[in-house]
DNA sequence: TTGTACGCGTTATCAG
DNA sequence: CTGATAACGCGTACAA
């Protein structure tokens, strides 16, 4: 592949003469610029992105780590990220890391050799220190969907006290009385907080979750599938699911429907997330709308931004807040 | 970031030296080894990959072109591609082209410029001749979900006109006659190849599939709902529905049960590519199972081979053929 | 306006 | 076993 020495003999000019049209450098003579630019072309001549990394110490490269990239909720993280990189014409080093402390630890590692200065990370297997540290090391560090508030700043969050506050209180508001929950069986922060949500406002209008009415599974249709059948199994009564997702609450509505119950006349569902999913799903599903594109162009930004020198703001942090939307798996009571 | 120079400082030896241990090297004293190694844990070094990348001429990372991150398809297809480079330690560089010809050539000259050797991309806008070009350029490049003759070697692809005939096949042993098909507005080869592949099968049959029984849409959801209300509106008489993907025919299934027509009883529906969606839906759809997330595999592990100088087997292809997924959504007539 | 020369962090070749 | 030293492709002071 053409270098920049190669343009440069051919064009009987010097390296210098060469690099300065290349980045639109301000002295060369404008006749002397066509003539290098037309040479370049007929060469296929294409910068070298290493070479050019080395020697400015900055990639022009964001970094990103996910937990699994066939999940909706992921695609479409990945997909709000592109969006703002491509648009600000910066290349994506992804990576995926399966909620595993090693794996998390790895994808980042190796985003760290490559000297991206710029990451957005989804970590949930990395204890705070861990990315603390990291936060010092890379000025554009950014973490999305969690929330450490040493480095608020860099945190792109949704409140998931809040988002189970809301999901109660709509279940309450529609009358709701006996109340079931599934839940994922990762005890990473967001379903404790969200089961933490709902209790909160459960007891506040004096109602109680006992723990027999919490089941855990794996977080995609088949553990919601699950947790309703062991749900159903203790001859448990209830009149409405809170589910964590919108996978479990898919596999919820299935088992309920295969036993005759009906969705969402003897039992309601609501979901968590709002992905595609949520609009397949018949009854068409009631959710949280979780706004993960917008906080991934955000996160994504916020990255860059940094990277390029904006010091981040102190005090600042950028929490988002799940709102219901209403389709036709919850009716009142 | 230290630096292998730093390293060398403080271990009191030379670059050289240092380079030999990090990269295993052959003739280092035991001691010297120990020692340096410990050096670099403490100071936290880290090899520079661009630094790497610059003098070995080779990235160790694969570039990655896909059409839509938040599509399930494509998120499969990463996700499959990411499983292999994971395991070989290599990085992946990922771009979205999203079907138009000017974001694929971008992002195909991005990932040039980084130098990877090795790609997997998914085109549907650019025409032959480039990517054929771009093959002669690239060492590892790999085309996914496309067959161009002149470098079968490089395609990992589904045989959509045997996917067509398949569907059609299977409609007319379960004794439907009346077909209506749904598909694709965007004239990439797939649809085209798979609606060939019905029109053969029912014309052996001696069924005629006249045009007003397609209908041209999107190829989501929204895009099925609009192509069947399309064909409800003329008043065309069907009893099956062959639909270009899951997205369509999950949209297709909700018109039709929305104007009070029992599927699969009255109406059949089969779908395409068995992503994720196709066992959400009520009625759980028939379709077509696509293999994507091993065929990104094979890809993936096919533009790392060939990369690191295995050369393309010349004659063969990697052709797969989707198979029939029985579920609910299609009943003998 | 153009050219020279050095440095970025590594690897690899050749001497010692 | 270890150490100089020359690339790799590019950007940029500093000269001319």
């Amino acid at each position: 592949m053409a270098t920049i020495k190669d343009i440069a003999n051919a064009a009987g000019v010097s390296l210098a003469t060469v690099s300065r049209v290349i980045n639109d450098g301000p002295k060369v003579g404008k006749a002397t610029r066509e003539r290098i630019k037309k040479i370049m072309d007929e060469m296929g001549y294409r910068p070298n992105a290493n070479a050019r990394a080395l020697v400015n110490k900055r990639s022009a490269s964001l970094g990103v780590v996910l937990a699994e990239l066939s999940d909706p909720f992921f695609a479409t993280l990945a997909h709000g990220i592109e969006a703002t990189t491509r648009k600000q014409g910066v290349q994506i080093l992804m990576s995926s890391g399966s909620i595993e402390r090693e794996t998390e630890r790895q994808a980042i590692e190796t985003l760290l050799e490559h000297r991206c200065e710029a990451m957005v990370v989804h970590s949930k297997a990395l204890d705070d220190e861990t990315l603390i540290d990291l936060a010092g090391q890379v000025p554009g560090f950014v973490l999305i969907n969690r929330y450490i508030p040493e480095i608020a700043n860099r945190c792109v969050w949704l409140d998931n006290v809040a988002g189970g506050r809301a999901m109660a209180k709509y279940m309450l508001s529609q009358g709701h009385r006996d109340i079931a929950v599934i839940s994922s069986r990762y005890q990473i922060e967001d379903p404790v907080q969200r089961i933490q949500g709902i209790r909160e406002e459960l007891e506040q209008a004096g109602i109680a979750l006992p723990d027999a009415n919490i089941e855990y599974s794996t977080p995609d249709q088949e553990g919601g599938e699950i947790a309703v059948q062991n749900l159903l199994a203790k001859g448990k009564q209830f009149t409405a699911v809170l589910a964590y997702n919108d996978a479990m609450a898919s596999g919820a509505m299935t088992i309920l429907q295969d036993h005759g119950i009906d969705v969402p006349n003897e039992v309601s569902v609501i979901g968590y997330d709002d992905v595609l999913l949520a609009k397949y799903c018949r009854p068409k599903l009631t959710t949280l709308r979780y706004p993960v594109e917008v906080m991934a162009m955000r996160a994504a930004e916020l990255a860059l931004s940094y990277a390029s020198g904006n010091r981040p703001e102190p005090g600042v942090t950028f929490k988002y807040t799940p709102t219901i939307v209403k389709r036709e798996s919850v009716v009142k009571r």
